[in-house]
DNA sequence: ATAGCATCTGGAGTTCACTCCAGGTCAAGA
DNA sequence: TCTTGACCTGGAGTGAACTCCAGATGCTAT
């Protein structure tokens, strides 16, 4: 698969997908004979896997260390794990703060819907 | 109540503090008439709301947009209404990109603490 | 009155995660 | 073979959200 390929199949721009690699975020691709980025069903797991993270919000380099050690082979596993719960935990908080502020909206959406039907707004 | 007071009942930097105002995302802070800050309860009620708002991951400008337009009084109401829910659709949104990814670390773990228990990583 | 600490402002600096660019290489069609 | 369009690299540039700094001013306790 080329790059534009996967930059159309992941919504990722082919300078993201370089800078990915480039961090670290996933491992080297594989390339044609001539250089040029071939990627395998399994880059695009990892491409994948990457984007999922990101737009989570995981750092980038949360994300490259997780590479780094699972390119180090089965010793780094309990790591690994470490590093993953971490990252879980992080999300966690993430989510409970999203959750807090949606909360917050719900309750001023519904005082400015009411503020738009009857032309009063509780509060301020 | 003094920025240094703010700053620790918040948890945010005086810097910060400055910069939110600012950057408009609270209205102007009432000053002693030395001109140092000195936070009223509703002073601390904005920096409340924009500490939740960016907890969560909105943008600086879009709650300054909100903050100008509250300022301008009721005629705004209906524009403060449809901000506040394309903020909400946003946070939305966010919310699935993080269950998307803590599902996946979920299983991800899973797999791993089975690993540390048996030694034995399925897939990879 | 003065030392000493808190706070002020405007503006420069930093970090993160891209994004863009120049100048060159690769590969497929006419 | 030549052209054309996709792709390459290293490195510079960008935008967002702070963060830091210098030099000045404000308060408070001796």
């Amino acid at each position: 698969m080329t790059i534009s390929e996967v930059s159309r199949k992941y919504g990722l721009t082919q300078d993201t997908l370089r800078y990915y690699e480039k961090a670290g975020m996933i491992p080297p691709v594989h390339r044609t004979a001539g250089g040029l980025r071939d990627y395998t069903e399994e880059d695009c797991g990892w491409v994948e896997l990457a984007k999922c993270m990101r737009g989570a919000g995981l750092q980038v380099e949360a994300i490259a260390e997780y590479v780094r050690l699972a390119k180090k082979g089965d010793k780094t596993i309990a790591d690994r794990c470490r590093l993953l719960k971490a990252q879980r935990a992080q999300l966690q908080e993430q989510l409970q703060s999203v959750e807090a502020a949606m909360a917050r909206l719900d309750y001023k959406i519904a005082c400015y819907e009411e503020a738009v039907k009857t032309g009063v707004l509780t509060w301020h």
